[in-house]
DNA sequence: CATGATAGCGCG
DNA sequence: AAAGCGCGCTATCATG
């Protein structure tokens, strides 16, 4: 993993304080060569070149707070240090023995609502001297990452300054979305569009037929409580309005009750009012949070970017003259176990593109689904049903790969924090939780506080279970996109109708990531060269984690019209 | 009228 | 076919 660590490379911080910048260029002990003082005008422009001459790692506050104003002027970055990114990562890391001092000026603040405004200084926090405290947290930041002999955290704050690049260019960028494709499929499943409020003319069908079967003409179908009395009425004796259980039950009004729900959540989440307000010129642009879960996924805001229903897929559409390139992995998390694990058997039902089957061939399990589950249950830590009764299967033929998983969940109950394999470590359990699970161990003890106490251990257990594997995959994703931008950034300008909007008119860009997927949008001469990009950075993503060891890592790519499957 | 908790469902 | 992980978002409803 270690391979690659760039070459006497110039390192620059740029801070920003009342409205100016100041760029101190630092040498490879992070001591001070040069300062320079530039305004927001003059800084797109000086930056650039810089880009141009020896393309330096810039340590910045944040991509999310001072790459949108660059972007929007033309320029892009090469390499960042993010400092709010890496405290986070630093900050909790357990892989070294003394990790970063937490600092309130250097956690990023949470709510995303507001976009920031151009070159903005950050009001809530004004230091005296931002530059002088960034250069100390940057030079922090460093001495914790080389305590860390084996250049995991290297990696990993690379990987996740990249990110924080990337998720910049592709809200700038935008999803290619186009609204009359959507207009049509909201059409077709919803009936026709309501002139004035009310609902569309198939959900008024379908509601006036459940509200007929359960007798009741003017029941309110999106009240739950209400619902669930009506449903009682006529016999239908669930516990909750979900669907799951709906299902379960034979009655004439689970069907057109089930059709409705589906149709409601259609229309509340991703309805006209959902295109109105989130697509303009042709793009969808959502906010993404770089390491915003806890095990280093994205999270997302604004626009449910991460739950982008299947049946809207076909608006994702590529400009004319563009195409897009949909990738995604399948089975990304085992496969990262059991290379962390060094799982041999494990890797060997890996091989190709589809583990479950490679699981079936092992003889652990009679069929896919059975495989599908065990490996799932494993990962998740179930315990009962078929899925549960599965796992010890597993812990059969994959120790290796299992004794890991166990390991972090004991780990887990116990109170203990687990890493990623590079070194994101999981949060501790709250006092709380640590409080409950002392007075459990008390010799007079109230059995049912026991009986509580052992279940949040468990409850625990199986995050930190699965904290190792998620996390693992998240980074995985990680280098790879970062991988792909690298790669891209080298192609170019291509001849072709400029995109329909953003700052990459001709350039292939990013344009979508979702946990295991990436969808690009590429001028179509560039398509098949983008395509080999895209395979290319998976590979070196396994490499540069796992070295040689052999984990098939294969990727489901198509280059397309849309992202519809 | 605003805020917070809960149910439900979409995604991986 | 199942119920075990991580999220964001909407609508409803109780509470301040």
């Amino acid at each position: 993993m270690s391979s690659r660590q760039s070459a006497e490379r110039r390192v620059a911080l740029i801070a920003t304080a009342s409205g100016q910048h100041v760029v101190v260029e630092l040498g490879e002990d992070g001591t001070e060569l040069d300062r320079r003082t530039l305004t927001a005008r003059d800084l797109p422009e000086w930056v650039a070149a810089q880009e141009q001459e020896n393309a330096p790692r810039w340590i910045i506050r944040s991509a999310r707070e001072q790459y949108p104003g660059l972007l929007a002027a033309g320029v892009r970055l090469a390499r960042t240090h993010d400092l709010l990114l890496c405290h986070a990562i630093l900050r909790d890391t357990a892989s070294v023995a003394r990790p970063l001092a937490p600092s309130p000026a250097w956690i990023r603040r949470e709510p995303a609502d507001e976009a920031p405004a151009l070159f903005d200084v950050v009001e809530q926090h004004a230091p005296a001297d931002p530059v002088a405290e960034a250069l100390e947290q940057y030079r922090a930041q460093r001495r914790v990452i080389q305590d860390s002999a084996d250049g995991r955290l290297t990696l990993l704050c690379a990987a996740e300054s990249a990110g924080g690049l990337v998720a910049e260019e592709m809200r700038a960028a935008g999803l290619p979305w186009d609204e009359r494709v959507h207009d049509s499929i909201l059409t077709e499943t919803l009936g026709t569009r309501p002139i004035s409020g009310g609902l569309p003319s198939r959900m008024v069908e379908l509601g006036d037929r459940v509200r007929e079967i359960l007798g009741d003409p003017s029941l309110h179908l999106d009240s739950q409580p209400k619902l669930l009395r009506a449903l009682h009425r006529v016999g239908v004796h669930v516990e909750s309005t979900g669907k799951w259980e709906l299902a379960e039950h034979d009655h004439p009004v689970v069907e057109p009750l089930l059709a409705y729900k589906k149709l409601s959540r259609l229309l509340s989440a991703n309805g006209w009012a959902w295109l109105a307000e989130w697509v303009h010129d042709g793009r969808f642009r959502p906010v993404y949070i770089p390491g915003g879960v806890v095990t280093g996924r994205w999270a997302s805001a604004g626009g449910g970017a991460l739950q982008l229903p299947r049946s809207l897929r076909p608006a994702v559409r590529a400009d004319d003259g563009w195409k897009l390139i949909v990738a995604d992995v399948a089975q990304l998390e085992p496969r990262m176990l059991a290379a962390m694990a060094g799982d041999r058997a494990m890797a060997t039902a890996a091989q190709g593109s589809d583990l479950y089957a490679g699981v079936v061939d092992s003889g652990a399990v009679a069929t896919r689904e059975e495989a599908k589950y065990a490996v799932l249950g494993a990962m998740y830590g179930a315990t009962t049903g078929d899925s549960g009764r599965l796992v010890p299967r597993l812990r059969k033929v994959y120790p290796q790969a299992m004794a890991l998983v166990d390991e972090a969940a004991r780990v887990g109950e116990d109170g203990g924090v687990v890493s990623t394999w590079l070194g994101r470590s999981s949060p501790p359990p709250s006092p709380e939780w640590a409080r409950m699970q002392s007075r459990a161990t008390d010799a007079d003890a109230d059995p049912a506080d026991v009986a509580v106490a052992r279940r949040r251990a468990r409850d625990w257990g199986r995050f930190t279970r699965n904290f190792v594997v998620q996390g693992t995959a998240a980074e995985w994703s990680l280098i790879w996109l970062a991988e792909i931008r690298h790669r891209l950034q080298g192609f170019p300008p291509a001849a072709v109708p400029a995109a329909a909007s953003g700052p990459f008119r001709s350039m292939p860009h990013l344009s979508f990531f979702l946990h295991d997927e990436v969808i690009l949008h590429v001028p179509e001469e560039q398509a098949e060269a983008a395509a080999d990009a895209v395979r290319e950075a998976a590979a070196v993503a396994t490499r540069r984690l796992f070295g040689s060891f052999p984990i098939d890592v294969p990727l489901d790519l198509r280059i397309a019209e849309t992202a519809a499957k």
